[in-house]
DNA sequence: TGAACGATTGAACAAGTGTTCAAATGAAGG
DNA sequence: CCTTCATTTGAACACTTGTTCAATCGTTCA
């Protein structure tokens, strides 16, 4: 408790579930990638791009349209998709196709959406 | 096709395409809440929060002094955390401890570290 | 090669977000 | 009651982030 006081300033300790929390915590850094990981789908646009390859392939161009928006916007929001592994893109010509990387973003989207049908 | 050049300016169509997106995609509304779901998973500190208590019930002391951040900065985030419904809390007297709320974060996050372990 | 065009990039700005600090609750005990 | 203390709250600040705009890249085709 003295190493507590000394953190927060506090007096009340649980000291064994402190360290059963920073025991078996995973590594650091992979936290902070699994939140890089989450911040990549926490924006309403990329949502909305992924849905939309969900469904089929798209070029930038479709992006746009669909979503009413600039394809430089759409690009922008495509290069952090990319990033983060959660779409492909093949070239054609001067055309881009993006499509969804693998099947881990459908489950997780999925999951996510019972949680909020679940929650009301 | 003058749809389609209209918003976006370019000429390469595929409007079947497209229209299938527009078709088959969630409702607006769905996404929207979808992103915001994932913004909350989206921080790391929020991140560390959850995994800790993934473990077992703290107080936001006992978080404050694992992740040697103020109380104040902590109970900010567990307030995020409870708009979402992510995490529980009881009280005992001036302390307040926290819990996962249920089994779909477990389920979220475990999906999140496979993708990213898989990339690399 | 040079024009056309889909796509990408970089800088800049506005809007949103996390932490800090100080003040205010809410519960327990003297 | 009045004090103590864990927690919460609100305002302020620095920092991050998404979109826009202009310029550039890369490919096709004449």
């Amino acid at each position: 408790m003295p190493a507590k006081a000394a953190v927060c300033g506090c007096q009340v300790v649980h000291a064994n579930a402190v360290e059963t929390a920073r025991a078996g915590m995973a590594e650091e850094g992979n936290l902070y990638d699994l939140a890089d990981f989450f911040k990549v789908l926490g924006d309403s646009t990329r949502m909305r791009i992924l849905c939309a390859l969900d469904l089929t392939e798209l070029c930038v161009c479709d992006l746009a349209a669909l979503l009413n928006m600039t394809m430089s916007a759409i690009s922008h929001q495509l290069r952090s998709l990319k990033q983060a592994d959660l779409v492909r893109f093949r070239r054609d010509g001067k055309t881009v196709y993006y499509a969804l990387a693998d099947d881990h973003v459908r489950d997780i989207i999925e999951k996510g959406l019972e949680h909020i049908r679940e929650g009301k």
